[in-house]
Formats: structure tokens, C-alpha cells, sequence
RNA sequence: GGCGCCAUAGCCAAGCGGUAAGGCAGAGGUCUGCAAAACCUUUAUUCCCCAGUUCGAUUCUGGGUGGCGCCUCCA
């Protein structure tokens, strides 16, 4: 398959270190906070992009951290740690909170159908290899000790900028707000592997370590955790594009210096869901989550179609307007698999089934092309063969999508067949059909006035009626 | 200021040099007393603008314009 590389800045033919095997990393979240859709949409598209290369025969070993330390939220030594702010905020532990938000985020993940990686790692359960990995880079030189802090010297690469262009003359430092330049730093893009002068107090997660008691950089966790868990190659590194600089370029700095050899082959990186005012971020905005779109009475899957109709390297604009649209698709799709349910379903047509087959993966094999995977749907429901085909088809591309077409669709049968079962000892259902028998008498004795009024009478009661070729049925509306 | 990504119908979106997929919404039709649903048909002479390369450009190149992102909190 295609895929765009951000260290090439192409899109190049994916191939493995290993054949058949694909190691693949993933920035976690900073559990200080919940999940917003903006961080989802990053991790759907990794889902994708797992799921697609398992799915094309790959067996694919995936690791992800948990960010449960050390997020300043400023460049100095002088900000605060976002998960004892987040801590202080609700009167909890730094730990409580972790785990609230850890939890958190993989029951959102779970609704979104986002598989859980192979490895999940906190930060916090490493501190022994990233003590490991900076001694070895201040021998290697790579490192310096400088106002108590251990620093990671980006002078000494050859190429320190992978991603961009950067020239170091050029970089405005503090264009943020409230962002300090550290007077430690021997090179402007220097960075802390290792803190230990905490301005805080009550700083309530630190570790010994051969330059005192402190606590590890921002950037040291992915690479440690990276190598412990895939070894000293990896194929695919994700994460969201906003961290291809510096996060993503200071793990290959570090990664790099510390191996002696490349690191990381692809470097894929998702863009951003915006709202109409722009970034949709932890700190500012709009805080959409996916308990609140629940809330307001969507399916979670619904907002995974959205994103894979769209690509992962399109910033993509949230709106409430799209999202109806995605959840109208999403279901009018598995009203068109019910039907074929329905239907005497036939033999899977093994050629049909192969050339519609083809027609997906040739969309996904483009650079994971979602939209053509989403229309590969529509190609299968309008096609010439047998239900058991199509509904083989959908279960197969499903593996991918993660929307859970079928399975919604065999649900919405159940239940119809429950109802129509229990139908019969309920009154209300019974008083139910009787009126309706009064209005078909009604309407055969053309009175429309009266059918309308046993009509409006039933939607009172919250019972819609639809008139169809075969008679007229009813929803009971909760 | 520097660097990068992007621009296709009312909205979302595909498209990778050969004459504009798909979805949502809309319109017309079948069915219907009406409504709803379902199904069928239909909706961009043109892809932000200006040059250039080419037999041919939405696709490539250069220059604009506009939107977004990054430049030590961020997915």
C-alpha cells in the first residue's frame, strides 16, 4: 500500500523492516482531562490503519503510552505540571486522576469501536528506562547538565529539523502566551530530557536519579517506551500533526543519537478537526466529548463514519450539520441491510465477492483512503448479486471501518422479531392494532377525517404510523 | 517573520495527464386520500485566480489570493 510519509514528504510504497510484521507506535493521551473528538479523530484513523494492514495479512505488534507525567505547560522550569493541575483542579491524587482519565479515554475508545493496542504503557512505569537512555546520552555527549536539568544537545546531529525546513534564526521563541525562553539551553531547540529542580512543592511524582530526585522530559517517554516494548527498529510511528514538531522531532533526535542507526521508517500523522473558530484543543474552544454527543442522542459510530469520509490528512471543520448528515448515511445504510436480511439471502458469489473486494482495498492501498472505503459500501449495495454477498462484503470491509453495519442491522431485526412475539399479550399493542383496523375502515369508507383523527390520536400516544404496500405499520416512539 | 498542509456543486467529499466517483440536502417521478417510508430519475460545460509546459491540465511548473496548522500545553 501507498502511504505518505511525513519524514519523505511522499507518498511511499509501505514496506516492513520485517517482512509480514508490522511495529507500530502511537502517541498516547495526557490523561489530565477527557478526550475531546479532535483527539478521537486521530485515534479512529490509527485504528484504520491498523486494522487495514492486519487486514491485508500483516500481523502488527502496536504499543501506546499513557502520558501520566511530566507536561509542563511552559518552556521554562517555572510551569506547571498539567497533571497536578489537573489534580489540584478536582482534589484528587495525581494518580487518581491518571487512572480516572485512563479509564476514561479507553471507554470512549470503546465506543468508537478503537481497538486497544497490543501494549499500553504509563509513563510512570519506565522511569527506569528513561534514567537508562539519558545516562547513555550524556556519555555519548549527546546530553548536558545545566541548572539542574538534564539537556538534550540538538547541535551535535547532523540534521536535527526532519520534518521542516526550519532554519534555527528563524524560530520565534515565546509566540505563545505565557511561554518562557529557559536560559539553560545552549541551542535554541535544546530540550529536557530530565528535570529535577521542580518549582512546586507539593510536585507529588518524582524519582531518584543520578542527577537528584526530579522527574523525565516530555519527549523521553516515546522513544523509551517505543524501544522496550518493539526493539530498536519501528515501522510506523502516528500521532496527531500538531506533534511532528518538536515532539516527534525530538524522539528521532534522541532515539537516534542513542541507537547510532535510523529509527523510525514512516511517520504518519493525522490532521486536525477544527470547529468553525479553528482548533479544537484541551485548553481553548469548544470542548466536544464524546459523552456529549451521546448526550444529545448520537451514536458514537456515527461520528466514526464522519471521519473516514473524510482523509486523514485533511483538516476536517466539525458541525453539527455534517454530523446529521453522517448519521442519516449511517442510517440509511443499516436500513438497507435489514432489508437484505430480510430477503432469501442465497450463495456469496465468490466472484462478485472478489472484484467488489478489489475495489475496496484499492481505495485503502491510497494512502488509506476512508472516503473510497465508505463508498466502497454504496458500490456493494447497489451491485448485482446475491444478499448473502453483499452482507458478507459489509462484514468483511467492516473488519476495517469498525462501524458495526451489520451487527446494528441483525439488532434492529431482533428487536422487530421481539416485538412482533410480545406483540400479542400486550394491551397497548393490542389497542394499538385495533385502532388501526378502525382506521383502515375508516379510510375504505373514504371518512379521511376520522382516519386522520385516529391517526393524530395514536401519535399522541407516541405511536407512529406508516402506511406500505403490505399494510400499515407503526413505530412506538420512547 | 520562517516553515508546512490545503482550495472541487447548497454542505461533506473522491480524483494522482485523457475530458468531473460517492454521500447528505434539493428537484421530478412511481406508490399514496394525504403524510411518511421505500424505490427510480435528476442536480458542476467545469475544479480559487493568472501565466507556463503539453495534442490535451482539476491533475505538472511558476506566481498570486484565501483558509488552516507548526515555530517548546496540544491529537
Amino acid at each position: 500500500m501507498l502511504l505518505y510519509n511525513t519524514l519523505t514528504r511522499q507518498r511511499d510504497e509501505f514496506v516492513s523492516n520485517e517482512p509480514g510484521k508490522v511495529k507500530m507506535y502511537t502517541c498516547g493521551p495526557t490523561v489530565y482531562h477527557y478526550a475531546h473528538i479532535g483527539n478521537l479523530r486521530s485515534y479512529i484513523m490509527e485504528d484504520v490503519l491498523e486494522k487495514y494492514l492486519r487486514y491485508i495479512g500483516y500481523d502488527v505488534t502496536r504499543v501506546m503510552n499513557i502520558t501520566d507525567v511530566g507536561h509542563l505547560s511552559s518552556d521554562a522550569d517555572t510551569g506547571e505540571d498539567k497533571m497536578l493541575k489537573g489534580a489540584r483542579r478536582e482534589h484528587k491524587t495525581v494518580m487518581e486522576i491518571a487512572k480516572f482519565y485512563t479509564d476514561a479515554f479507553f471507554a470512549d475508545c470503546k465506543k468508537l469501536n478503537i481497538k486497544t493496542p497490543d501494549v499500553v504503557a504509563p509513563a510512570t512505569s519506565c522511569i527506569d528506562e528513561f534514567i537508562r537512555v539519558i545516562e547513555s546520552l550524556l556519555e555519548k555527549d549527546y546530553a548536558y547538565e545545566a541548572g539542574g536539568n538534564i539537556y538534550f544537545d540538538t547541535s551535535k546531529l547532523k540534521q536535527y529539523y526532519v520534518f521542516n525546513d526550519f532554519r534555527e534564526e528563524d524560530l520565534e521563541v515565546g509566540v505563545r502566551e505565557g511561554v518562557e525562553e529557559d536560559g539553560n539551553k545552549r541551542n535554541k531547540a535544546d530540550f529536557v530530557l530530565w528535570f529535577t529542580k521542580s518549582k512546586f512543592d507539593d510536585q507529588e511524582l518524582k524519582w531518584d536519579s543520578p542527577w537528584g530526585v526530579g522527574y523525565p522530559g516530555w519527549h523521553i517517554e516515546c522513544s523509551c517506551i517505543s524501544m522496550k516494548y518493539l526493539g530498536e527498529s519501528l515501522d510506523i510511528h502516528c500521532g496527531g500533526i500538531d506533534n511532528a514538531f518538536p515532539h516527534h522531532t525530538n524522539e528521532i533526535a534522541q532515539s537516534e543519537a542513542y541507537l547510532g542507526h535510523k529509527w523510525c521508517n514512516y511517520w504518519f500523522h493525522v490532521h486536525h478537526l477544527n470547529t468553525n473558530s479553528g482548533k479544537m484543543s484541551k485548553s481553548s474552544g469548544e470542548f466536544l466529548t464524546v459523552s456529549l454527543l451521546e448526550s444529545k442522542g448520537y451514536n458514537p459510530l456515527v461520528y466514526r463514519l464522519f471521519c473516514l469520509q473524510s482523509h486523514y490528512r485533511k483538516s476536517l471543520v466539525f458541525s453539527y450539520e455534517n454530523l446529521d448528515n453522517a448519521a442519516t448515511a449511517y442510517n440509511k445504510i443499516v436500513a438497507r441491510l435489514l432489508a437484505l436480511l430480510k430477503e432469501e439471502q442465497g450463495e456469496v458469489d465468490q466472484a462478485a465477492f472478489d472484484s467488489l473486494k478489489a475495489g475496496f482495498c484499492a481505495g485503502l492501498d491510497s494512502d488509506l483512503n476512508t472516503s473510497l472505503g465508505v463508498t466502497a459500501i454504496y458500490d456493494v449495495l447497489k451491485a448485482q448479486t446475491t444478499p448473502a454477498t453483499k452482507l458478507a462484503l459489509i462484514e468483511d470491509f467492516d473488519r476495517v471501518l469498525g462501524l458495526d453495519l451489520v451487527p446494528a442491522a441483525k439488532k434492529a431485526l431482533e428487536a422487530e422479531q421481539t416485538a412482533a412475539e410480545t406483540a400479542s399479550d400486550d394491551p397497548f399493542v393490542q389497542e394499538i392494532e385495533e385502532m388501526i383496523r378502525q382506521r383502515a375502515e375508516a379510510k375504505k369508507a373514504k371518512d379521511y377525517a376520522k382516519a386522520d383523527a385516529i391517526r393524530a390520536d395514536l401519535l399522541a400516544k407516541g405511536v407512529v404510523l406508516e402506511d406500505t404496500r403490505e399494510g400499515t405499520k407503526y413505530k412506538i416512539e420512547k
